[in-house]
DNA sequence: GTACGTGCAAAATGTTTGCATCATT
DNA sequence: AATGATGCAAACATTTTGCACGTAC
């Protein structure tokens, strides 16, 4: 496990440290979608040193290098996700970032029409990372 | 113009004060997704007085009835759009949030399953207002 | 007239940065 | 040995809140 963290680690040029490695074993250890305050805290009780500045910049390193990303949630805070694979998120009504199952996931990448990216991407003369449905509100909340 | 904002004020019962108006007329006006910060220099030319937090209180009480909505980014500045129809946001690398073209957006529209929002939610067991598919990154940046 | 919105400033929250020290390569 | 990561605290950015006053209903 450790030493898999340490080849991944090697193949995208990252020093491998004990923090890096404990925020990262952290991040994929959850089908969740924690915050840098919750990684932070998953690894304290571990590793009790370890400072939030550390969880970020380790963050921070990790989304660059292609490990981990970031995903968008409406309220302000950011949630990371080590599932780096194209795949869908639901976003609740209380701002929960939750993984669409598998088999919904699928029949809705199935059904995209061919070549959706690119298309987007050269109508809008920019790169895009993420696609978002917004649904209009249902019935009185 | 005025007398549709306050009649759309008076459906959803918001106490219609002429910061308010401002702030909805800036953000109707426009096909970005401002921030509050934006839309408070916007409203700031024509009312010049306008406090920042009222912009913000403005948007809770839009968003709360439904007048307008809060758009996920992955960098944690909110965004808001009045635009509350079912339609899809492209994020780009950089953060930007832009429309999908009409046409594209109906074609990714028409193409989903039937009932998925229902049968998601009846998955996940709470309402879902957002699907965002997160694409995984190309080639080296 | 009352309930609610406003402006201001202060607080709360989330994230980044500077710097001296320490660990990985 | 050198480069880059860590921890701490302070800076920073964004959003929320408390309170006295004002305005829509």
């Amino acid at each position: 496990m450790l030493a898999h963290i340490r080849s991944l680690f090697a193949e995208k040029r990252l020093r491998c440290t004990s923090q890096r490695t404990d925020v990262f074993a952290a991040l994929t250890s959850t089908k969740a979608h924690p915050t840098a305050e919750q990684l932070h805290r998953m690894v304290q009780e571990r590793s009790p040193g370890t400072s939030l500045a550390t969880v970020y910049n380790t963050l921070d390193a990790l989304c660059e290098s292609g490990l981990a990303r970031r995903v968008p949630t409406a309220g302000g805070v950011a949630r990371f996700d080590a599932d780096t694979s194209d795949h869908l998120h639901a976003v609740t009504a209380d701002d929960e970032v939750m993984d669409v199952p598998t088999d919904l996931c699928n029949e809705v990448l199935c059904s995209m029409p061919a070549g959706l990216r690119q298309r987007l991407e050269s109508r809008l003369g920019t790169p895009v990372r993420h696609l978002s449905i917004q649904f209009s509100d249902g019935p009185v909340e």
